[in-house]
DNA sequence: GTATATTGTTAGATTGTTCTAACAAAATTA
DNA sequence: TAATTTTGTTAGAACAATCTAACAATATAC
């Protein structure tokens, strides 16, 4: 059993492999707001037990072990989230802070509840993929927005950013996931994108924004 | 803000000083299963932060301060019982331990929704009474089913202890939280009582059984 | 009312998680 | 490539929560 640090550290680390790669511990500190010697030091921990590979001045990897254990937090994480949005009533930008606690909660039986419930959902409210039992994500082939061209349609299927600001941002220009957009054009200059949806005759997006949008090509 | 540590040990507390009235730091102990110096040591310091009186060899007390957080923390917990059996399907006997976490969650939000959707109730699915926002608990005024007499017919309106052992004992009886139940005798040697309910032509109760049953007279 | 048992307290060690300070290795820049 | 910056590591301290051992006060029993 990993004890609630642990969980998070393993949470971490495999959210920063698979969003970059290689994971070093100064990134893992900065992303915990943990200071670097601890990071260390956990690392060396986790690596006794098996959950990740280290050794000094290499770059951080999970083992198989280390994978499926940090892939059971966030499927709770997960599972929590679209528990909250779907059952009980919360926005997709207030769920985060609350799911970041129940996910450690010790308990199978809550979470199979949940699950069932929810009718085993495979992506959370913000399009991710919900990792199965065995802690392994099927991943989704999704487009960012970014990287599409004028004159596509898209369907809006996920965001890589789910911090409140963000979702907030989004929520008032009406963009939620499943939004079909028409991009109208693209300037050239700084990829900002002109697109139009819903009741939306066209509203413009930055390529901050657009690069955080994952879509569906149709 | 109190830790989760503090949290427990404020809880326990709270349920000895009601159950008990005063309340020694081996109560306490046993009750946490925590050993004596470890709980003198954090009575002193719950007492640095104004939520408990403490004095040598004197017996443990809460402050208005102490009652009120200790409150809010049971506040938690029993709306927590009462939305996994009411919202998610748990049965009375499964919801303290994963309660025992979920309280300690730190989102008002989190317990308003549960509160809301349940329709504030008054109490958690064992009959206790779910505190105020304030802490406050509001007293039922039942009486245990050992109290009452051979004649009288009586609504089973909550039970004091809630161990799984117990509530599955009730369960493969078909005794439930609003079951009518009529006293037929009550043998005098052992204070174990007959009694009829539902579709039960009759029961035997031993005393151990009986005291731990609350009533309201009807 | 003394002896014994129980309860409460103090002192000091242990474990887990964090930190800062100092130093070492690797990467970057000039 | 030498100098500088960034990253990584080691050593040691701090804090919270726990423990055991030893001693002190109170309560109980004879």
């Amino acid at each position: 059993m990993n004890s609630y640090t642990e969980e998070n550290y393993l949470k971490e680390l495999f959210n920063l492999q698979n969003e970059k790669g290689e994971v070093s511990v100064n990134e893992l500190s900065k992303r915990l707001d943990i200071k670097m010697p601890t990071v260390n030091s956990m690392m060396k921990k986790l690596a006794d037990k098996k959950l990740v590979h280290y050794e000094s001045y290499k770059p951080l990897r999970l083992t198989e072990k280390g994978k499926k254990e940090a892939g059971l937090v966030i499927r709770k994480h997960r599972l929590t989230e679209m528990f909250l949005v779907e059952k009980m009533g919360f926005g997709w930008e207030e769920v985060h802070g609350i799911a970041e606690q129940v996910e450690h909660i010790q308990s199978g039986l809550f979470f199979e509840k949940m699950d069932e419930l929810l009718g085993h959902p495979k992506v959370d409210p913000h399009g991710s993929p919900i990792p199965d039992k065995q802690g392994k994500i099927q991943w989704l082939h999704y487009n960012k927005l970014s990287d599409c061209g004028a004159g596509e349609t898209v369907r809006l299927s996920a965001v890589t950013n789910s911090s409140d600001d963000f979702l907030k941002f989004l929520n008032g220009r009406g963009l939620y996931l499943g939004a079909e957009l028409k991009i109208k054009s693209v300037e050239p200059f700084d990829n900002s994108m002109v697109v139009t949806y819903g009741k939306k005759a066209s509203e413009m997006l930055s390529k901050m924004v657009s690069e955080k949008l994952l879509v569906e090509k149709l």
